[in-house]
DNA sequence: ATGATACATTCAGATGCGTCAATAGGCTTA
DNA sequence: TAAGCCTATTGACGCATCTGAATGTATCAT
């Protein structure tokens, strides 16, 4: 990914901004980024623990965990009837570098 | 701004996560992208100078401006007929920090 | 097998957003 | 003052998104 803030660089390509704006998206929802940070405090929930804390109904959870896993900052396995979230601190890291930040 | 991600810390704020998710949403569009990067690269621009490399119309270019403008990560500065658009750095930062980098 | 639990999908309504034509406001120059 | 240029605003259209009720699918317990 290209990063979009770099003093005497060129201006970012038409087709990485539309992918780092997919992942602005998946970024730009209050529910999403409650949901984001509660998964990260906890290291790994699954979606049933989700809808009590965001107050939402349990389609739109599976909705939001949704959005957030094909935008690659959300990682889920199956275990029995349980779908464990964590997240990608690497997709991330990856947001943070193209906003213009050091690789930290 | 409270820390989106911090292993063993407190889920962020509902608050806070609209803050965090308005701001998400002035970058969640690939022109916006695009303009910020061409600000970024050019140190100063004027509204003008955005149309043509962007391929959009001058009140599409004037509304992406001030969408930017109103989360911050724009400043804007009237200058007799023309409006010097640039990078705030430290909005920025904010937002790397939100997403829990170190504060570089 | 039967029932219960966890999650995904479909569908519909409501809301929000990107886009541009038309218009308005402000500044500069002649 | 008048004319021209730069920018902001309004209004309307089309499209995407958020939300939850209803439904479907898969897994576990009894």
């Amino acid at each position: 990914m290209r990063v979009l803030v770099a003093p005497d660089a060129e201006p970012i390509d038409v087709r990485d901004a539309e992918a780092l704006a997919r992942t602005m998206s998946a970024l730009a929802d209050p529910v999403r980024i409650q949901l984001l940070s509660i998964v990260a405090s906890r290291g790994e929930v699954c979606s049933c623990e989700l809808i009590e804390p965001l107050g939402k109904s349990q389609p739109t959870v599976s909705h939001h965990t949704t959005v957030l896993a094909n935008a690659g900052l959300l990682l889920g396995e199956k275990r029995g009837r349980w779908t464990w979230w964590r997240v990608d601190p690497q997709a991330l890291g990856d947001v943070r570098r193209a906003l213009g930040g050091s690789s930290a």
